[in-house]
DNA sequence: ATAGGGTCCGTACCATGGTACAGAGTCAAG
DNA sequence: CTTGACTCTGTACCATGGTACGGACCCTAT
């Protein structure tokens, strides 16, 4: 059974379309170690890189990452433990975040009561109390 | 019955340390005009300015209102909003937010999701996957 | 009266995560 | 065989939200 060559067919400006980002921000990643800079390609394609589906992997990965709130220094540690396996590492990162998430997520319901309440008293009529100031104090 | 006057007996130090800022930050809030700069006492305390209880509140709720996602920008618009009475305009901008909110815990809880079975998967035996590229693809 | 600690003001610097060129090259269609 | 779209490299610039520092000044305790 051959195993399939991984190909790389797109151009950077497609990479970047695919993973909903700018071209300039998949160059940044480059930049910071986060994606690979694939060699130029010699003849039809002269000087233009491609990449494949091992890059879109990557660069979605970074995406979701950072909105989990890893920052790109974390995310490049945790590329860097996916290629080492070093499970003990991954677990360790992995569970601080849930912590930070969960308080995170806490202060966000809570700050959305707050908001709630505020838009319910706040009505448009110019009755009752519309309390900015005192929004986040319940 | 006569309105008690507002006291400000702070410094700014004070103020700072009991709205869980640094003096630099509080400072920075005034230079943005989302704290008042009060006017420097004369006679015992020469040449130093004082703070109350308002800015204190002014304070928290900066905080508050930063942890609820809005820029500092917003929560200066957020403060005239409370000086001006404009509810609907108030209405608006906790609406948007909470728009926003809701999104963002979404995403969190979901994120939340993908560490936990990464961390679960990844025990710390070599067995089985510890799939960190495709955490959040599930 | 003097040393330490706080304030005041202006300006400079920082980290994070991009975003924007300029100048050169290359490729594909008309 | 030129026009337009795209790429490549390097460097510069940006927004947000602070943080730091120098040099005065001033208040209090020793």
């Amino acid at each position: 059974m051959v195993q399939s060559q991984a190909v790389s067919h797109w151009t950077i400006g497609k990479l970047a379309e695919a993973g909903g980002v700018g071209v300039e921000t998949v160059r940044y990643y480059q930049r910071r170690g986060l994606l690979p800079t694939p060699a130029r390609g010699g003849g039809p394609d002269a000087g233009v890189r491609r990449y494949g589906e091992g890059e879109l992997r990557r660069l979605r990965f970074i995406r979701s990452a950072q909105a989990a709130g890893f920052t790109l220094e974390e995310i490049g540690e945790l590329l860097d433990l996916d290629a080492t396996d070093d499970r003990a590492r991954a677990r360790e990162l992995a569970q601080a975040r849930i912590a930070a998430l969960d308080v995170k997520i806490a202060e966000l319901v809570q700050a959305r009561e707050g908001l709630a309440r505020l838009a319910r008293e706040c009505g448009s009529g110019s009755a009752g109390p519309c309390p900015i100031l005192t929004a986040f104090e319940g």
